[in-house]
DNA sequence: CAGTGGTCTAGACCACGCA
DNA sequence: GCGTGGTCTAGACCACTGG
């Protein structure tokens, strides 16, 4: 194991273990090149290391401190749909239900299915100045979502999951009874500020849930 | 700004503006460092935080690419009750009904009040093993999550998310109509792989959602 | 002011994996 | 083989800030 593995791997073992404790001070830079053997520059890369992962404070002239904790953030996991659905040994499949122009906005609905059940019903909105290419696209046969996955570069993203009981639209088209309960996944997406797509996705509650971890530790 | 994050805002920037594509080859370190006029090590630190983030996949001997496009994780903001409320501008408050012990668990309930509405209902069940101090607490006046937070050392947790309607007694508890739509939020937590607590949360979907942000830039 | 982290250099050696 | 990234060294200077 290199250095910088070793290092990391003996504060955070420490940390964890509840040896070290919030507010903590962990000896310099110096010391720690020192007591390990290696050079400063090493356990300084270490040190940043932990620092990104949260586990630790750095102050200049006073030292790094073991951070408080702050059970607030988690990484959620973002189903991909096609992906998630074979994952659990199902046929996956996009039914596209309508799609219209609207000057700017490309608006296209539809069904995910996993196997012959409709899993969620989607309402998506392209903006065509940031998108152009989607006029020429039907969305007859692919979901929009894959294909811009394709189609656009990096973009960044805000989610917001609700529970909501199905409209009667919403119910009809997933074929549920009206009011059951349903989980919402919306989702805006940005190319370097420009709007990409807004989409809300209605999930039967019953056959899907959203799964969340959360790892206080450098990988 | 210093070479590491001037090199990281070039790269990062032509990846966005989608100068460069995913699978495009970024020239090697040692160009960089000569284009950039600085030392190899210094780029090297720059990639070493483009992969971290994402941005980039590396191979020995073939080179950095620009890595595919991956919307499928983001950053769950999981809530704090009592910051969240109270950032709200509304009063927290929190009242246990109930504080079981059976055998080596020790089961809790009660509600998250937002004023004078009761945002969620809480069940817990916390390791009396791992937190033996947690036996002479009543949970009267201070939630359970609070008083872990301060009690326990660094955890990892798993979240599950679901869209369910309320039982009978969540609905009455909730002061809501029964099979109203409401948010699950389910969290186990670890301290080294001894399980710490485990905790089921209902929110009202009226009255609650959750917010996540992707972000494919490092920071 | 003195000690800390933050950054950088100009080398070096190694492991990997493509040609 | 040989170019790539991965890691490390033994220095150095600077910026910040706490005592």
């Amino acid at each position: 194991m290199s250095f910088d593995a070793r290092i990391r791997a003996a504060i955070e073992g420490d940390i964890r273990s509840g040896a070290l404790r919030p507010g903590d001070k962990l000896p310099s830079e110096h010391e720690l090149a020192a007591q390990h053997g290696c050079a400063r520059a090493t356990v300084s890369k270490a040190m940043a290391a932990l620092h990104h992962a949260g586990l630790i404070e750095r102050r200049r002239k006073a030292g790094s401190f073991v951070a408080d904790q702050h059970v607030h953030s988690a990484v959620l996991e973002v189903p991909d749909l096609a992906q998630l659905i074979e994952a659990r040994g199902h046929v996956y499949r996009w039914q596209r239900l309508s799609r219209e122009q609207d000057g700017a906005e490309l608006h296209v609905t539809g069904l995910h299915y996993e196997g012959d059940t409709a899993l969620a019903l989607e309402s998506r909105t392209i903006a065509v100045a940031t998108v152009p290419d989607a006029m020429d696209e039907s969305f007859d046969a692919i979901a929009p979502g894959t294909w811009l996955l394709a189609h656009i570069p990096w973009t960044s993203a805000r989610h917001r999951i609700r529970a909501v009981g199905a409209s009667a639209e919403e119910a009809q088209a997933l074929g549920i009874v009206e009011n059951t309960a349903c989980l919402i996944l919306e989702r805006s997406t940005w190319r370097a500020d420009a709007p990409v797509t807004t989409v809300r996705q209605v999930f039967r509650g019953d056959l899907f849930d959203m799964v969340a971890h959360f790892e206080p530790s450098p990988r």
